[in-house]
DNA sequence: TTTGTCACG
DNA sequence: ACGTACGTGACAAAC
C-alpha cells in the first residue's frame, strides 16, 4: 500500500465548522470556540478513518494573490466573516502547530493552490493524497490518487463525504475537470468571479452537456441556444476565458514542506493538552485521559446461517431471564436481527436457511415467554413481530426519554452514550444516504448491518438494569411499566391500521382552493400596483409597509412582522390586507393539506401517520409524516378537509373528546373548593367562571364576559401573565391584571397551587405530573428575567398538560384492551391530545361509543368528574 | 439550515 | 426595564 498525505484546507474547513457548530460555545474567558471544536472533531475523525502517514494544513494570507492582479475585483480570500470567526483562526493555528502539523502559507497564492500543488507533488512521489476542505470548489482536484473529503452539514453529527472522480460524477453529473468550466460559466458571487450574464446553473449544465467544453461551445457559438446564452458567449468570451483562469486551481505554487511522518499519538502532548484546557474543550480533554486507558474492546458477534445453529440458539435464548433484541426492517419486512444474552451476540439475516417467517415466528415466541426483552424501539418491534402483548418488552429509548424528556430525539445511540458512555454504530453513520435494505440485499452491507445490530442489541441488554434502577430512583417505574410500555403496543396498532383518505376528494378540494387563490392573487397585485411573491414575508413587508406606507405595529428580528394578528389590526382600513389574510388561509390549506396529504396515501388507500412517544417535553404524543393532529377544525373552510377522511366500508367513525380536561385537572390538583363545585354542577364552565368572577347571576353573563372568562381560563393553564392575557384579549395590560386578580380572589386555591408548583420546581429543578412524570426546567435558574419568567410559566403549565397526557395515555390503553377483550372489530386509529377516534363496524358503533366514553371518563379518579363528548359519523367531519 | 407563518390541542 | 401566553409539525422563502 502506498503512503498517504492528508492535506487540510484550514480556512475553509474552519469556516464550515463555524457555521455548522452552535455559536454559543466559548472558552472560560469568553473567547468563542465553536469553530475550533468543529474543526478538531472532523479532523480527528478523518485522521482515524483515513490513517494518513503525513499531514499538512494550508492557510490563505490576507495579502493580494495573483488572481487579484488578473482581476482587481476578485474577492477570494477577502470574504466577509464575523469577528467571532476571525478570533478563532489563530487559535486553531496554534493547536495545529502544537500537534506538529505543518501550517503552510505562500505569498501571492491561495490555500487552494497550495493544496493542489502539494497533492500533485504527492502523486509524483507515488503517494495518495486526501484533501479535507469545506469548499466544493476543491472537487476539481479529484483524481485517481487524490481524494476529496467534504464535511457534511448534518445537525449535530460529524460526518463527511468522500469524493473520488467517480463519486463526483455520480453526485454532480460532471467530471472534476468540468467543475471548473461550469463555475466559470455561472460565475461565483461570493468570490466575485464574473460568469456569463443570464447563465445560471441550468443553462451552464446544458451547455456542458451539449458541447462538452467551453472551447467547443464557442466554436459552435452561432448555433447555440438559448439566444441569450449565445449572445453572452459571443460578446463575453474574453471575460469567460479570464473567469476560467480565475477558478482554475494551480498545481505549480512554489511550496514544499518537510514531510515528517506523524503518528496519532503526536496529538497528545502537553502543549496540546494545555491548549484544550485553556479553551475549555472538555470533550477533547476527556479524550486525552481516556486514550491512556484500555480502549473499548470491539464488539464481536457471530452471523448465524445454519438452521440447526439457529434452533439451538433460540432455545437457549428462550431460557434466559433477559435478552437484548435489535432488528432491521423495511416496509414491514424483517431483514435482519440481533440477539444477545448479555455475553454472546448472534446476528441473523432473513433468507436462505432462515426464512423471514421462521425468524419472526421465533421472536414472537420469545416475546411470549417469561423474561425481559430489551429493545431500542418497542413500537417497531410490535409492528414487525406482532406479539400478543408487549408485556415482556423493555424499551430503552422510551425509558431514556422519561429520564430526560428535554433531550428530544432520543435514539439508540444517544441512549447508549447517555447511560453507558458507549459509542455504538448507527444506521446513518455507517450507511449515510445509502439504503441499508439494498446494501444488505446485495451483501455489501451485511458486515455494517451486523455491527449496528450487535451494538444495539448488546447495549439494550446492558441498559435495561441501569435504566430500570434509574426509573425506580426517580419514581417513574410505575409510569413506565403501566403507561408508556403498554402504550407502545397501542401506537404500533394505530400506525399499522392507518386512516382511509380519498385522493379524489382531496383533489377536488384543492381545485376549489386554487380558484380562490387565483382571484385573490390578481386582486392583491392590482392593489399593490405590481406583482410579487405574496408568500414571502419579506417582499410582502416591503409592499405593505414601505410602498403603501401602512403603519408598523410589530417587527421581527429580520424585518416587518406580517403575522395574522398584525394584519387583522390593519384589515378594517385596507382591503388589500383582507385579501392577503384570505390568501394566506387558502394557500396554507392548499400547500399543507390539499397538496401535502396525497403523498402520504399508501397502497392500501390509508395514511399511516407516525406517533412519536419520545419527543415532547410534557409527555404528550406528537404526530408526523403527516401530522394528523393538526388537521383544520376551527374554521369551516378548513374543516371540510375532514370530509376526505372516511371509515372503511360498513364502518363509521366514533369520536370522543375530553371536555376541558386541563381545567378539570387544575381543579383536582389545586383542590380549590369553589372550582371543584363549579365542575360538579356540570354547566358551561366558562359561563360559570364569568358568573363567579364578575359577580353576576349565571343567566345574566354577557357573551363578552364569557369570552373574557374563557381567555382567563386558558391563561391560567398556560401559566398566566398579564402581558400574555392582554395579547390574547387585545386589552391593556392593566385590565388583564385586573381580571387575573379578580380570578385569584374568586379561586384562592388556584393561586396557592400555581405558586406552589413554581416553588417546587425552583427547589427541585423540575415540575412533576400527577403520575410522576418529570419535566426539568433549567430556565428557572437563568439570570435573564424573560427566560426565568418563561420557566415559571412552564412550571405552572407542565404538571397540568403532563397529567392530561398521562390520563389520555391511560385511556388509550383501557380502550385498546377493552376492544380486544370484547373481541370487537372496532379499532383505535387516532389520538389528538384530548380526542380519540375509532373506526367501528356499524353494528358495533353504539356499543363502542358507550365503551369509549366509559373508559375515557374512568381513566382517572379525580375530585371532579371527567367528561367525554361522543359523536358518530360517516366521515371525520361528521364525527365531530 | 433557519426564519416566519399558521394548522391543531 | 427586561419580553411572553403552553405544547407540537409542515411549508415556503431566504440565508
Amino acid at each position: 500500500m502506498s503512503e498517504k498525505l492528508l492535506l487540510i484546507d484550514g480556512h475553509s474547513l474552519l469556516f464550515r465548522a463555524f457555521y455548522g457548530m452552535p455559536g454559543n460555545m466559548t472558552a472560560p474567558d469568553g473567547t468563542p470556540t465553536g469553530a475550533v471544536y468543529g474543526f478538531l472533531t472532523i479532523l480527528r475523525k478523518v485522521v482515524e478513518d483515513e490513517k494518513p502517514q503525513y499531514l499538512a494544513c494550508a492557510f490563505d494570507l490576507s495579502a493580494p494573490t495573483f488572481r487579484h492582479k488578473m482581476y482587481p475585483d476578485y474577492k477570494g480570500t477577502r470574504k466577509a466573516a464575523p469577528e467571532e470567526f476571525h478570533v478563532q483562526v489563530p487559535l486553531v493555528k496554534k493547536i495545529l502547530k502544537d500537534m506538529g502539523i505543518p501550517v503552510i502559507t505562500c505569498e501571492g497564492w491561495e490555500a487552494d493552490d497550495i493544496l493542489g500543488s502539494l497533492a500533485r507533488q504527492a502523486e509524483d512521489r507515488d503517494m495518495d493524497a486526501v484533501i479535507l476542505s469545506g469548499d466544493r470548489d476543491l472537487l476539481q482536484l479529484a483524481s485517481p490518487r487524490i481524494l476529496i473529503v467534504l464535511p457534511k452539514a448534518h445537525a449535530g453529527k460529524t460526518t463527511y463525504e468522500r469524493y473520488t472522480p467517480e463519486a463526483v460524477k455520480e453526485a454532480f453529473g460532471v467530471t472534476p475537470h468540468d467543475f471548473i468550466e461550469l463555475k466559470a460559466l455561472m460565475g461565483d458571487t461570493s468570490d466575485n468571479v464574473p460568469g456569463l450574464p443570464g447563465v445560471g446553473p441550468k443553462t451552464a449544465q446544458k451547455i456542458m452537456d451539449t458541447y462538452g467544453s467551453i472551447e467547443n461551445a464557442h466554436a459552435h457559438v452561432d448555433e447555440m441556444k438559448p439566444k441569450k446564452a449565445m449572445e453572452a458567449m459571443r460578446d463575453h468570451y474574453d471575460t469567460l476565458q479570464m473567469s476560467l483562469d480565475l477558478v482554475t486551481i494551480r498545481t505549480n505554487a512554489p511550496v514544499t514542506f518537510d514531510m515528517t511522518s506523524f503518528r496519532l499519538e503526536d496529538f497528545r502532548n502537553e502543549a496540546v493538552r494545555a491548549d484544550f484546557r485553556e479553551l475549555g474543550l472538555k470533550t477533547f480533554l476527556k479524550d486525552f485521559e481516556n486514550e491512556a486507558e484500555v480502549p473499548t474492546p470491539r464488539t464481536t458477534w457471530s452471523v448465524i446461517r445454519d438452521l440447526a445453529d439457529a434452533e439451538k440458539l433460540f432455545d437457549a435464548y428462550g431460557k434466559c431471564g433477559m435478552i437484548g433484541l435489535s432488528f432491521c426492517a423495511a416496509k414491514d419486512r424483517l431483514l435482519a436481527l440481533g440477539l444477545t444474552d448479555g455475553k454472546d451476540i448472534s446476528v441473523f439475516f432473513a433468507g436462505g436457511f432462515l426464512p423471514e417467517d421462521y425468524l419472526t415466528g421465533k421472536i414472537r415466541a420469545l416475546l411470549e415467554k417469561e423474561g425481559r426483552v430489551a429493545v431500542m424501539d418497542a413500537k417497531a418491534c410490535a409492528k414487525i413481530f406482532e406479539p400478543r402483548s408487549v408485556d415482556h418488552l423493555f424499551d430503552c429509548v422510551v425509558a431514556s426519554y422519561l429520564l430526560d424528556p428535554l433531550k428530544s430525539d432520543w435514539d439508540a445511540a444517544s441512549s447508549a452514550m447517555g447511560h453507558l458512555k458507549k459509542t455504538i454504530p448507527t444506521w446513518t453513520g455507517l450507511f449515510g444516504k445509502e439504503d441499508p435494505a439494498k446494501a444488505i440485499a446485495d451483501g455489501s452491507g451485511e458486515e455494517r448491518a451486523a455491527s449496528v445490530l450487535a451494538g444495539e442489541a448488546s447495549s439494550a441488554c446492558e441498559l435495561l438494569p441501569i435504566l430500570k434502577d434509574k426509573l425506580d430512583e426517580e419514581g417513574m417505574l410505575d409510569l413506565f411499566a403501566t403507561v408508556e410500555m403498554p402504550l407502545t403496543g397501542v401506537l404500533a396498532s394505530m400506525e399499522k391500521i392507518g386512516m382511509l383518505c380519498s385522493r379524489d376528494e382531496i383533489r377536488a378540494y384543492g381545485d376549489s382552493l386554487t380558484e380562490g387563490i387565483d382571484k385573490l392573487t390578481k386582486s392583491i397585485y392590482e392593489a399593490a400596483g405590481e406583482e410579487f411573491n405574496i408568500n414571502s414575508p419579506k417582499q410582502l413587508g416591503v409592499i405593505l409597509f414601505e410602498k403603501m406606507g401602512l403603519p408598523v405595529f410589530k417587527k421581527t428580528k429580520t424585518g416587518y412582522s406580517t403575522a395574522a394578528d398584525v394584519l387583522e389590526k390593519l384589515a378594517p382600513d385596507y382591503p388589500i390586507v383582507r385579501d392577503i389574510l384570505q390568501y394566506r388561509t387558502l394557500s396554507k390549506l392548499k400547500s399543507t393539506y390539499a397538496d401535502g396529504l396525497p403523498a402520504y396515501i399508501a397502497e392500501d388507500g390509508r395514511i399511516h401517520t407516525i406517533f412519536h412517544q419520545t419527543v415532547t417535553a410534557t409527555g404528550r404524543l406528537s404526530s408526523s409524516d403527516p401530522n394528523l393532529q393538526n388537521i383544520p377544525m376551527r374554521e369551516e373552510l378548513g374543516r371540510r378537509i375532514r370530509k376526505c377522511f372516511y371509515p372503511k366500508e360498513g364502518c363509521v367513525f366514533v369520536d370522543a373528546d375530553y371536555s376541558q380536561i386541563e381545567l378539570r385537572i387544575l381543579a383536582h390538583m389545586s383542590g380549590d373548593p369553589k372550582l371543584i363545585e363549579a365542575y360538579k354542577e356540570e354547566k358551561d364552565i366558562h359561563r360559570t367562571t364569568a358568573s363567579q368572577v364578575f359577580h353576576v347571576p349565571f343567566d345574566q353573563v354577557t357573551d363578552l364576559q364569557r369570552r373574557n372568562a374563557k381567555a382567563v381560563n386558558f391563561g391560567i393553564v398556560y401559566g398566566i401573565s398579564s402581558f400574555g392575557l392582554s395579547q390574547g384579549l387585545s386589552i391593556s395590560r392593566k385590565e388583564a391584571q385586573e381580571y387575573i386578580s379578580q380570578y385569584f380572589k374568586t379561586y384562592p386555591g388556584i393561586k396557592v397551587f400555581l405558586d406552589s408548583q413554581v416553588a417546587f420546581a425552583k427547589k427541585n429543578g423540575y415540575a412533576v405530573s400527577m403520575y410522576g412524570r418529570k419535566r426539568p426546567i433549567p430556565e428557572l435558574k437563568n439570570q435573564n428575567f424573560a427566560t426565568r419568567s418563561f420557566g415559571e410559566r412552564v412550571a405552572m403549565n407542565s404538571p397540568i398538560q403532563g397529567s392530561a397526557a398521562d390520563i389520555m395515555k391511560i385511556a388509550m390503553i383501557r380502550v385498546f384492551n377493552r376492544l380486544k377483550k370484547e373481541g370487537l372489530k372496532s379499532r383505535l386509529i387516532l389520538q389528538i391530545h384530548d380526542e380519540l377516534l375509532i373506526e367501528a363496524p356499524v353494528d358495533e358503533a353504539e356499543h363502542v361509543r358507550d365503551l369509549l366514553r366509559e373508559e375515557m371518563e374512568g381513566a382517572a379518579d379525580l375530585s371532579v368528574p371527567l367528561s367525554a363528548d361522543c359523536h358518530i359519523g360517516s366521515d371525520w367531519y361528521e364525527a365531530k
